[in-house]
DNA sequence: TAGAAAACATGACAACCGTCAGGTTTTAAA
DNA sequence: TTTAAAACCTGACGGTTGTCATGTTTTCTA
């Protein structure tokens, strides 16, 4: 969604705050507006009928939650919960629609957002079914550190759970472990606790995207 | 894209005719307007590093190719082959930039269209991850009965190779030729040559959503 | 701070699935 | 119609990956 327009509206709201763990809301809920992130990250996923999240997206500041549920006005696909600490605003669902309908260029802002959502999404379907669970994780490194960068000591600034990793990659717990300690032998990665760091993006890369 | 907005931009338009595995557009192709599908099926398919094809939508009859592309600007992420003969019309770019402008409703029925194309990706990327090839394989074929229909011997009207199957599903040829053969063993579907019927959907439909 | 709960880790094992290799049948073209 | 090519099919085999079981470490909370 356009940051410039948003922002009008959204200057306007008071912030919310959501901690660690929280749910801002669950698949299959009504929404009646949007949310926007300020701080903080949260994930976007959906259950699977075998009982796993699958989580589809990871939204930081200047995304907004829920607005393909709240154009298309059906309750939501997906759900959303902190990943830590998060401040967002919400943007009732009218106030959408009037500037939809009130500014041309502001449709055409958020067809644009979504237009790209749309290739990102085509593009994890492509990883899903043609790369190994190896390659994915390698991916979701590489991906953490492109969107999140990382800290003072070059850990992984967003760290995720092993589960969390997991449920991104669409795989077993047990499977990521194994495999972070792999690529820990291999001097690919370190770890601190539940901390990562990159330790030769080089192979990594070539690991994910390899044949 | 909304049929009625788009419907005043076509009708002025030439139908072009494409034969059965013609490319209309390939991936990374600077696209210069979009296609809107007469008549025909088309795949639209992404290239995986390991050299397989990865279908990731099939468009029929209404469906509109390369808006993506077309609308922020971007060379293809997809590329669009005939499934079999068809008939597609033309419309530039600059109509539908124009109209973007011009009609503040289209922009918004264009952005009504693509939330659902990415709340379709989102299952997708779900089923990708969380399913076997086994349940992918069974799904693919109620899909197809859903969207594409059956014939009057009732055979799926959309008859697909084994490869493009196997595309559709993330696989490989010879996994759905093996699933194929053991969903006859088990009463599920039956062929006739490539086509396929689907038997027992009930139990089929079970299979595609269990645990 | 102690105890409980959650997260992390590792081994064992079987099922799944991709690949290779060899066939047969179907399709298309000469 | 003959021939070549493409598509289909099946078997064998090994690597990958999910599951279960069990133990350790970390985190949370009373």
């Amino acid at each position: 969604m356009s940051k410039e327009e948003l922002k009008k509206v959204s200057d306007t709201k008071t912030t919310k705050l959501f901690k660690k763990g929280e749910t801002i809301f669950e698949e299959n809920e009504k929404l009646n507006g949007v949310f926007c992130v300020r701080n903080g990250v949260s994930k976007l996923s959906k259950l699977s009928p075998n009982g796993k999240d699958q989580i589809v997206k990871l939204a930081s500041k200047g995304a907004v939650l829920g607005q393909r549920s709240v154009i298309v006005e059906e309750i939501s696909n997906l759900s959303a919960v902190a990943l830590n600490d998060m401040e967002a605003c919400f943007i009732p669902k009218n106030a959408i629609v009037n500037t939809l309908n009130a500014n041309p260029n502001f449709a055409v802002e958020v067809l644009r957002h979504m237009a790209h959502d749309l290739k990102e999404a085509d593009d994890v379907i492509v990883n899903m079914s043609q790369k190994t669970v190896k390659q994915r994780v390698a991916e979701a490194f590489i991906y953490l550190k492109n969107n999140f960068g990382e800290d003072k000591n070059g850990y992984l600034a967003l760290t995720l759970s092993r589960e969390d990793i997991a449920n991104v990659v669409g795989t077993a717990s047990e499977s990521v472990i194994r495999i972070i300690s792999e690529f820990k032998k291999k001097g690919l990665i370190k770890t601190f606790g539940k901390k990562v760091a990159i330790v030769d993006p080089q192979s990594l890369n070539n690991l994910a995207e390899a044949i």
